[in-house]
DNA sequence: CAGTTCAGTTAAGTTGTACTTATGTGAAAT
DNA sequence: ATTTCACATAAGTACAACTTAACTGAACTG
């Protein structure tokens, strides 16, 4: 892969100059005079055996094999400051990049941002949405919360408490359910953010646990776990809560848990950094106190009767 | 972007370096002695103010700040590599590099490919298979062939003979079923690869422009059109045969179209190449070579009779 | 239509990066 | 105990990369 390389200060004031479309310019980026830059270029061309500009009037033009060339430089040269500046902030302790999914960004960590802020005042937390990440160190990321079964090899991965689901809606709603059969006329709310797991916990698996035989077809359908609790916190029916999603709500009373019957999932939410990372100061930090918010709840977990849901596969 | 780099001959020791994960094979690559490798990376971690390398007795280990970097430097480089090879391409004209879906590869290029080793004996054909080449320039390929409707920008598109599909069979099935109703009673062999079409151009559309009310539901069903034609050939059954695929077919008998009414899809195949690229010696006699083979074969839509799909939207 | 400006080229000379050879260091293998 | 191996360091060199300064040639400008 080594030798078939112009030098890579030719290529650099090429990419500069193929994006501005102008020595000068290139020039200026690069803090040299034109005329380096105009060195730098006829270098390169010398390489590769052709020209790579057209020099017109006032104005230069890509040649085809500039055209070839120009995308594939500005990827390269951006994946190399991208790769610099992950190390860069691998010297950072201020600053800590997370991502992590719609659901516990706004039902774990939303609410539990301002705790962490008054812990760790010298730790500056940014969020970053989306779950397709795949190499933190390429995206510019130093955490990641996932979620579902995988152990990722190639990552420090640090496995949180297991997910559970349990019934829980508003204090309102339970008194008008009082019994696990009442349940069956309740309004459903559907969470289909779960509906990957295998072996399946949904509402027609926690009837089953409950010793009911009743199949739950219609209701509001979320994709999102967060606006299926939203919309449970707005009373608008009962929904089977994710443990780390609903403990908050049910610690502060916001929702309760009448029926303390949970199903294991077998799924949990998964503490991701790259490996090394997890003994930079603000990183461990960040870990412990994530540990610690969550045994802070654990009486709920406690309370409950937990049923693994690969007992209770459907006939 | 731009200031926001380090050396790059450090960057590339480094990368060298963490690929074998050894500063003297690093150093080997690169054709230089393992002290200058040395040096660069120790220029580097200057550069970054920390180490990237833990030097072990006779060992290297990257630090966390260097597996947060080797990973993207990698990708860079083998972009610049990647970048640099296409360009160097645009300056041979003696290989040309193709990519089609299945289909057109299997039964429009393969039965023609003699005849353009014949026509172009100093082009040699090389064909990349797959569908999801997004940029031509970045995945090292001179000619994309894509079927559909739309009209890249950015890239010089030719578009080629409007699609039809028309029934077509091999002459012992057409005895079997002489006219079009007795072809709702034929076996029918249905291409799923022009589902995405809209205005669809199925049998019902079909039998619709004959003047036939019928539904076909059962029958064997391809989702690459090249294997529902290979169907008919063997004498499965009968299958709306796309243009392109069936015309070498139907020129040389090994199929017929008894009912010559055709639908044109508004679809059509594309000759697409870098801007600039079409007049490229080789690149211009492959794009001539495939308009005069698709004019050759002209006489067979001249005996149809062409009615637009969008005419025959279901009621 | 001269004069100015603008964009890139070329020449000559300077700086400093990247490289070399040669020697040094420390730990593991023999 | 000696050798070997992998990398570090020192000192010196060569050339790549850059600078300033002058040049070209075409397009605006009034």
């Amino acid at each position: 892969m080594s030798d078939r390389l112009p030098p890579l200060t030719a290529l650099r004031a090429f990419e500069a100059a193929a994006r501005h479309m102008s020595f000068a310019r290139a020039a200026e980026e690069l803090h040299v005079t034109p005329a380096a830059l105009s060195f730098q270029i006829k270098s390169l061309e010398e390489h590769l055996g052709t020209q790579v500009f057209r020099r017109l009037n006032r104005a230069v033009e890509l040649t085809e094999a500039g055209l070839a060339l120009a995308p594939g430089t500005t990827d390269g040269f951006q994946a190399l400051a991208a790769a610099w500046r992950a190390a860069e902030r691998t010297q950072d302790n201020q600053t800590l990049i997370v991502t992590a999914g719609p659901a516990f960004t706004a039902k774990w960590m939303a609410p539990r941002l301002y705790e962490f802020a008054q812990a760790h005042p010298e730790v500056e937390l940014r969020f970053a949405a989306g779950l397709k990440i795949v190499d933190l160190a390429r995206d510019g990321v130093d955490v990641a919360i996932r979620f579902g079964y995988g152990t990722e090899t190639d990552h420090y991965t640090l496995p949180l408490a297991e997910e559970w689901v349990c019934p829980v809606m508003t204090p309102e709603m339970a008194t008008r359910f009082p019994t696990v059969e009442s349940l069956t006329k309740a309004p459903l709310i559907f969470d289909d953010s779960i509906r990957f797991l295998k072996p399946t916990s949904d509402w027609d698996t926690w009837f089953r646990a409950m010793g009911v035989d009743f199949s739950a077809t219609t209701g509001p359908r979320f994709s999102q776990a967060d606006h299926a609790i939203d919309a449970a916190l707005a009373g608008v029916g009962v929904v089977l809560g994710r443990r780390a999603l609903v403990v908050k709500d049910l610690a502060d009373g916001r929702l309760v848990a009448p029926f303390p019957t949970a199903l294991q999932t077998g799924a949990r939410f998964r503490f991701l950094c790259a490996e090394g990372a997890q003994n930079r100061p603000h990183i461990a930090a960040f870990r412990d106190w994530i540990v610690a918010e969550i045994n802070k709840n654990s009486h709920i977990t406690e309370a409950m009767t937990l049923i693994p849901s690969k007992d209770l596969t459907a006939p």
